[in-house]
DNA sequence: TCTGCCACCTA
DNA sequence: ATAGGTGGCAG
């Protein structure tokens, strides 16, 4: 799979829309059969406030993740993820079908991580337990699709991969790779972004809807950890064909590395001691995954949000019914509106490298989410994940706002910066000590710039502030049939302003990251004080 | 735990 | 041919 493509696996969500699409079905997925929840869903599901309705067109979207049966034989063991310094591909790779959309119209797409609850893990007695509570959230980055912004009709074309996304656990990493904690658990969202005139979004009423896959849920490591995962990855994935097997080929490998004679064992086998099984993602911890079963729905929302919402995206939190609830698999969607307007202040954003964080973030971690809260917003969209996980506590990632602050996020960020991915963009470079990525500043602007920063931006921002603000429905409303995704939609309204400045950069480096934090910390405050 | 290097592969 | 993605392993 990997990459590839191929087939399909495509779990679908369907439901649709959120906002009350008509619905019409969803026909994609034979298998699954979602419900569901169907675009009426959404709308009862926006609970709250909601929304709107007025679908800006977000209302009948679709996703459908591309190889669900492999990201199930994973998840039902326990997906792990090898982050590393340098940054390293997911395996199975976040690859999406999506539908719906309007042709002519065009969206961004992007991916963050969120926090899937607060505890640290570690792998015992082959199996996942929970062994304290996780640490800060790194600063949240959003991923921005390259072909951001495009056309409906593109992104409809065909399957949309994010398998050029990396995960580090370097937190001053300045390629635009997400950050993550090793043996802390994430849930990969995917959010559609409606771009605005100029590309961005972030303006005023953005509209966006969110998806989430709850059997895409892992646990970052820095080594596998179940001996299962390892060889569904050398099984699956084509550039560790190296370590099939056919025992000859091991054998020859083995005497080659070791110079000795052939080991009796292939290697994976040695190194894992039994195995169990126990997926950890399952069990325990909280809410893992939504449902396990299955699938992921897709939902179709449509509000508008504001970019910052959008990184506070409902969260999965919200989504995701408690974990209990999550069982029941349906995905969720929820919409709701938002409008930022809060917001951060500019000034807040930290960055992320202004610290580094790496050690320990101490303050911060506490705090992360409420409880409550978890399962956290996106850190971008609702909340984010990162940052608001960390939320109030979040102070000293907080600071990094600050450094953010300055940078450009996603505001900053056009559509066009993000798209690429073009590492550092000059301003990152990598000679900086970092301050990369983040915005800052100066990079070029493109007039998109602005949408997706604001997304950006307001992810973070939003975060908190949606957070806080809002209360996702999380729950309430039934939750939604389908299973895995959820959706959130929102409008916005006033967008973040765009920034400026910026551009271009933020994250050239970072490519289409965006860090979502920054916005988080503005919002922080705001929910933390709410949860 | 985590990092760096290695052989092996894919693209 | 080069560039870059894999897990194994030693440290």
């Amino acid at each position: 799979m990997a990459n590839g493509g191929d087939q399909f696996g495509l779990a679908e969500s369907p439901d649709s829309d959120c906002m009350d699409s008509p619905k019409e079905t969803k026909p994609e997925n034979p298998g699954y059969t979602l419900n569901s929840p169907a675009s009426p869903q959404t709308a009862s599901r926006q609970q709250p406030a909601a929304t709107t309705t007025e679908q800006n067109g977000m209302e009948g979207i679709k996703v459908f993740l591309h190889d669900r049966e492999l990201w199930t034989k994973f998840d039902e063991v326990g997906t792990e993820m090898i982050i590393t310094k340098a940054g390293r591909r997911m395996f199975p790779s976040y690859k999406v079908k999506v539908t719906g959309l309007n042709p002519k119209t065009k969206y961004i797409l992007l991916m963050d991580l969120v926090p899937k609850d607060d505890h640290r893990y570690k792998f015992s007695d082959n199996k996942w337990s929970v062994t304290g509570k996780a640490e800060p959230a790194m600063p949240g980055r959003l991923n921005v699709h390259p072909d951001s912004p495009a056309t409906g009709a593109h992104w409809s074309r065909q399957l949309v991969s994010f398998q050029k996304l990396k995960l580090t656990n370097n937190h001053l990493d300045p390629f635009g790779h997400i950050i993550l904690n090793s043996m802390h658990k994430y849930q990969p969202r995917l959010h559609i972004v409606k771009a605005d005139e100029n590309n961005g979004f972030g303006s005023k009423n953005t509209a966006f809807c969110t998806h989430i896959f709850s059997e895409t849920a892992f646990i970052g490591v820095t080594s596998y950890q179940n001996h299962k995962i390892t060889q569904l990855k050398i099984e699956n994935n084509p550039f560790a064909k190296g370590f099939r097997g056919s025992d000859d080929n091991e054998l020859h490998r083995m005497a080659k590395l070791q110079g000795k004679d052939f080991p009796v064992v292939p290697r994976s086998t040695v190194r894992q001691r039994a195995c169990s099984t126990g997926s950890p993602f399952s069990g325990e911890g909280r809410g893992l995954r939504g449902s396990p079963e299955t699938v992921g729905s897709p939902f179709s929302c449509e509000n508008r949000l504001s970019p910052q919402e959008l990184l506070r995206a409902p969260p999965a939190h919200y989504t995701l019914a408690p974990p209990h609830m999550q069982h029941s698999h349906q995905p969720q969607v929820y919409c709701t509106k938002r409008k930022v307007g809060e917001n951060c202040s500019p000034g807040n954003r930290q960055h992320p490298y202004k610290k580094a964080f790496t050690g320990s973030s101490p303050s911060e971690g506490e705090s992360y989410y409420h409880p409550s809260s978890y399962p956290p917003p996106p850190p971008g969209l609702s909340n984010n994940p990162l940052t608001d996980s960390p939320s109030s506590s979040d102070m000293g990632q907080r600071q990094a706002c600050m450094f953010a602050s300055s940078e450009p996020r996603l505001d900053e960020l056009n559509c066009t910066s993000w798209s690429y991915s073009s590492p550092l963009p000059s301003a990152m470079t990598p000679m900086d000590p970092y301050p990369p990525y983040t915005p800052h500043p100066p990079y070029s602007s493109s007039p998109q710039g602005s949408r997706l920063s604001a997304i950006a931006n307001q992810s973070s921002p939003t975060l908190g502030e949606h957070i806080g603000h809002h209360p996702y429905p999380s729950q309430s409303a039934a939750p939604p049939p389908q299973s895995s995704q959820n959706i959130h939609s929102r409008q916005v309204s006033p967008p973040l302003r765009e920034y400026p400045r910026y551009t271009p950069n933020l994250s050239p480096p970072l490519y289409h990251t965006l860090e979502t934090h920054t916005h988080i910390r503005c919002v922080v405050p705001e929910w933390s004080a709410a949860s």
